[in-house]
DNA sequence: AAGAATAGCAACCGCCTTGCA
DNA sequence: GTGCAAGGCGGTTGCTATTCT
């Protein structure tokens, strides 16, 4: 259907990709103002974008406290254990890593999660694959975890009697959710659990939207929510390794297809 | 070296919810 | 209670960079 626009002022409206110069008037006019309404900050700002589109550009790629880069494994482990929560919430799972939006765990999801399932020929709701996720992907995670935090005797290991944070990086960023294996996973082996992957939570203990304390629903207005700035955490000295996605995934997907030719 | 295929991600779309008059 | 505007969210698209043939 053609799109015929109804006003001069939507025939004006830009689309795509922003440039630098969108950018810095946006910044530029949120360092001044605040966000306030997004139609009217776009309209004020000087900017021919709908308000939405302002919103989305700030959310997910402007604001100070979003982090860039590879997804860590104690980022993938926390996706992992809170989609098998949730589904996808996206939004409410990027509420517990902080300074992570919605878009990129999503992004994350499609392309290194569906992919993995696609290689085993599963779907990712299956039980075959969530096998996978949670007796290979999970424990290859832990372990890296455990070999990039170094000696701490904190990290979660199998038969562990009383619950235990991950170690190192993890611990040293109280704002970070804490994974704990919980008793009763820690029992069976750690990853156990019907409906998660046996993981607690903390609640989550950052906002990482500037100014409102509503987020998804949820008042965690009790935190600091500009503090929540990441880079003013640290967490981007953390020194963790980036290590290569690809030939982990190379790596994982032998042994799954070698885990998935015994059990099935 | 060039074209095709693929991966990654930014941005948009449309639906739903919320707040307000 | 109703209607409207705005915001929020999940799904999808399309562009660009990278890899493969």
């Amino acid at each position: 259907m053609e799109f015929i626009p109804r006003s001069e002022e939507e025939m004006e409206l830009r689309r795509g990709a922003w440039t630098a110069e969108e950018d810095l008037v946006l910044m530029n006019y949120i360092a001044l103002h605040g966000e306030g309404r997004w139609s009217s900050l776009s309209r004020r700002a000087g900017l021919r974008r709908t308000g939405k589109s302002c919103r989305l550009r700030w959310l997910n790629y402007l604001r100070p406290d979003v982090r860039r880069g590879n997804i860590t494994p104690e980022e993938q482990l926390l996706i992992l254990e809170l989609h098998s929560r949730w589904g996808n919430r996206w939004s409410k799972i990027a509420q517990y890593l902080p300074g992570r939006t919605d878009n990129e765990i999503k992004n994350y999801w499609r392309t290194r999660v569906q992919k993995h399932a696609k290689h085993l020929h599963c779907d990712v709701h299956s039980k075959q694959f969530k096998d996978v996720l949670r007796h290979l992907w999970i424990p290859r995670l832990v372990e890296r975890i455990q070999a990039t935090s170094g000696d701490s005797p904190a990290v979660a290991s199998a038969g562990a009697e009383t619950p235990t944070t991950f170690g190192g990086p993890v611990n040293a960023i109280p704002e970070l959710a804490q994974v704990k294996m919980s008793p009763e996973s820690s029992s069976t082996g750690g990853w156990s659990s019907v409906d998660s992957f046996g993981l607690d939570f903390s609640p989550p203990p950052v906002s990482n939207d500037f100014g409102a304390g509503m987020h998804g629903g949820e008042d965690i207005s009790g935190v600091d929510g500009v503090t929540g700035c990441w880079s003013e955490c640290g967490y981007s000295d953390l020194g963790l390794p980036d290590f290569d996605q690809s030939i982990w995934e190379e790596e994982l997907w032998s042994m799954e297809d070698t885990w998935l030719q015994q059990q099935f």
